[in-house]
DNA sequence: CATATTCATACTAGGCAAGTCGGAATTACG
DNA sequence: CGTAATTCCGACTTGCCTAGTATGAATATG
């Protein structure tokens, strides 16, 4: 159950890039992308070469060159990056939609485990093949300003928000935006 | 994004015995279980063994001896299992509720991958942790037995079903099953 | 040409998953 | 008691995968 360090690195990277485009920045250095994501350099290089390959981003060499978005963000859905990197999105081969592969189950139509990770595997793919990279793009943004001019009180309380709040989730934001 | 072989034949094997405890079949031994579940024995006694220490199963040792359920179905909790033998159910740590670790993003706050993740990680819990041993192992007996009371049609249908259909989920068995 | 940057490949160290081995301890049966 | 079946328990192996690093060629700017 677990996005390893490259998937996490590619989506991280992917995001920053779509706020750089929001921003109508140019081509951003894999440098300066390390630098300001905190990532390991040339790990990240392989990363954005995979995702580059994938048609995710372009780049341009030589001096000044450097990395942006190739595609409209709400063209680039979540789970598909992860898929890419880090293979399907089910927890169990045998109940994988994209990328299926038999187990030792004696009886796999009668598997309780089975049809419990089919519904796992679903709720995962509800959120990460629904929301695109815009989406989340567009939330970070709000988020962002939203707090940036709400009153010291305010940030106070989130600053101290604690342990994987489940209010803190990507849906509350996109719903509670509403009402900011 | 994925359970390992360890996380998969503990819960296949604890779902085994939970029908063993319905069918008032006393204890199993090891090789048995790993027989009809297709397992290696080595690997399931040393998993066995693991669920015993957190108390899921109990043994009894010597000649004739085996395993059995410990603890009443409805008290053990999918997630609980998955947690013990294969860690958070996360797919990132900052984003766990119960294992949280701080990743080098350098604005958790603020992070929208993280804010995606603690979605898709409430998702996950919010199957594996609702449902227990007992609903798993409910939801498979009645499968089984309504397939073999089937006409053969029926049975013909399901025996080609392919490739983890949603509609072979967990949930749908439970609710499909008021109108069977 | 000097410099900055991407492109591409090869390599490594360590960890961990998946499983195996060997034997000690326990119990039932004849 | 002796033997067979079985769990208990730690050590070990094997190989793949993760998370990087190293090195240098190709490309562009000025
Ligand atoms: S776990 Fe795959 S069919 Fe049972
Ligand atoms: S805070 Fe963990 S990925 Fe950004």
């Amino acid at each position: 159950m677990k996005l390893t360090k490259r998937g996490e690195y590619a989506l991280r990277t992917l995001i920053r890039l779509g706020i750089a485009k929001r921003m109508e920045e140019g081509v951003i250095s894999v440098s300066s992308l390390a630098l300001q994501e905190k990532l390991p350099f040339k790990f990240l290089e392989a990363i954005l070469f995979e995702l580059r390959g994938a048609g995710y981003v372009e780049s341009v060499r030589g001096k000044y060159g450097g990395t942006r978005l190739a595609k409209p963000m709400d063209s680039i859905k979540m789970g598909d990056v992860v898929r890419l990197i880090d293979g399907k999105l089910a927890p169990i081969g045998c109940a994988s939609e994209t990328e299926y592969e038999k187990c030792t189950c004696p009886d796999e139509i009668h598997c309780g485990l089975r049809m419990l990770m089919i519904d796992v595997r679903n709720a995962i793919a509800n959120i990460l093949d629904r929301y695109t990279l815009k989406d989340v793009v567009d939330v970070t943004l709000r988020k962002q300003e939203r707090d940036s001019a709400a009153n010291p009180k305010t940030r106070k309380k989130r600053a101290e928000a604690r342990h994987a709040d489940p209010a803190d989730g990507f849906l509350a934001e996109l719903l509670g935006s509403k009402i900011a």
